[in-house]
DNA sequence: TTAACTTATCGCCATATGACGATATAAAGT
DNA sequence: ACTTTATATCGTCATATGGCGATAAGTTAA
């Protein structure tokens, strides 16, 4: 039962990380709590789109949601989610790294061609 | 220029691991290089189901692709994807733990009550 | 109570995604 | 050459997703 809801969690996780908008949300979170009025002016999109990324993020357990007079207070939940977007960073590196390398060697090649 | 190219990686690779038939073609593929007619009889899914998605995780650089004769080979191109994924996964079962708990006191208030 | 403010939710639209069967493509075997 | 085998790609469908504006719901201020 438990390795169910862990697959299932583990999904909806990733399915969280997996959108361009919600990693930045991360990011601005990242220097702490802030309010969805704080948040709004600092992204481009609608307060009803900021609001269901926000939720999706609460959802999957990544965000902290605290109520405070008539507003909402979000933050991190768990800073591991930081070392999880680094080490996909760290992957995306290799690959730009070693794509730069084979074009290198692909230009080499065709320079001493010619 | 490479921040952006890293940050859209990092999108796709994210993207690529959010899909629970993908998840399970990796953990397949962690014992070693398959061909696709190996895969597909472990899956419950059509040919080209399979297809697609293995080309979506090889898209994300995730995946290695050979061709060997007439069947194409896959496996895994960087091991670090399973830290990644063990770390969502550490996510996820602190929160399950964390949930429990909060069951575990909430049943003892109410007990408590009566 | 009314008004102003903050956030969540609803309804809608356009596009993306996962699934399939059918068809292409390509290599090996006969 | 023809057939079989292996894989990719195409066309299609149903559903999911991200976006928005409008509206609801809750909180504080007047």
């Amino acid at each position: 039962m438990t390795q169910k809801s862990v697959s299932n969690l583990r999904v909806k996780i990733l399915n969280a990380l997996s959108d361009p908008t919600r990693l930045e949300l991360l990011e601005y979170l990242s220097s702490g709590e802030r309010c969805v009025c704080e948040i709004l002016p600092a992204f481009q999109r609608s307060q009803s789109t900021i609001s269901k990324h926000l939720n999706i993020l609460h959802e999957a357990g990544i965000l902290e949601r605290k109520a405070d007079g008539k507003r909402t207070l979000y933050s991190i939940k768990d800073p591991l989610v930081f070392d999880l977007i680094g080490m996909v960073d760290a992957m995306a590196l290799r690959q730009i790294i070693q794509l730069a390398e084979a074009g290198r060697i692909l230009e080499r090649s065709l320079t001493s061609r010619s």
